[in-house]
DNA sequence: TTATCATTTCCATATTATTGGAAATATGGA
DNA sequence: TCCATATTTCCAATAATATGGAAATGATAA
């Protein structure tokens, strides 16, 4: 339950959503900060904070790729957060299926 | 977009992810405010206040029976907002098919 | 080591959300 | 009408979050 209110809180905000959904399109091999920012139009101390917290919240993972850090979406916990929000929604089990993201590393 | 972060904001307090899953597993029958403050310890004028907030972000729809607002969960809302979280997570198409809650009303 | 680029931290400010008691409003019954 | 019950609005104190420039940190190459 906290976990999922972390999650939610991260996600609810415009440019950290829009954030997610760029990590979510850019699929396991990420993206820089700096290329975050350019795209969203981000000064990069704001971007940072904003990836911090989706960090915190697990729904974001970074790597160090020499002088640039790398961030991708954290399928997993995204996931697991749609399955709780569902949760009893069909009648006692959830309506989703399992969804498995492309497993390729990099 | 704004629609997304809304309703994300909305779920992303303890207190109304409490009332949105119980909302949920209550079915479209829902539950008077009274019943909801009860199950969940809430003093009338807080709960008030995060339904409205939940009302407005579209994930709660009321609707009045004699001295009792009973409210209850936007099935349909809550999907497309799974939806829109998953959106591009495999690939280009949503991985979640169509949830079909349970239609009879009352 | 020095220069350069990428990212994060620091910080003060501004904005927005949350809380719940008390009063107001709404509904139905006698 | 008058009473009891259900819910919402009002309000003011409190707390949490967002912003972005400037400086600091980290990483690489020459």
């Amino acid at each position: 339950m906290k976990e999922a209110v972390t999650a939610l809180s991260a996600l609810a905000h415009e440019s950290r959503l829009g954030v997610y959904r760029l990590l979510v399109t850019a699929g396991p091999e990420g993206m820089a900060a700096g290329a975050i920012a350019d795209a969203l139009r981000l000064p990069p101390a704001t971007l940072s904070f904003h990836l911090k917290e989706l960090s915190r919240a697990g729904l974001a993972i970074s790597r160090q790729d020499g002088r640039y850090v790398i961030y991708s979406a954290n399928f997993g916990n995204a996931l697991k957060l749609v399955n709780y929000l569902t949760e009893n929604c069909c009648g006692g089990q959830s309506c989703l299926p399992e969804c498995a993201p492309a497993a390729e590393t990099g």
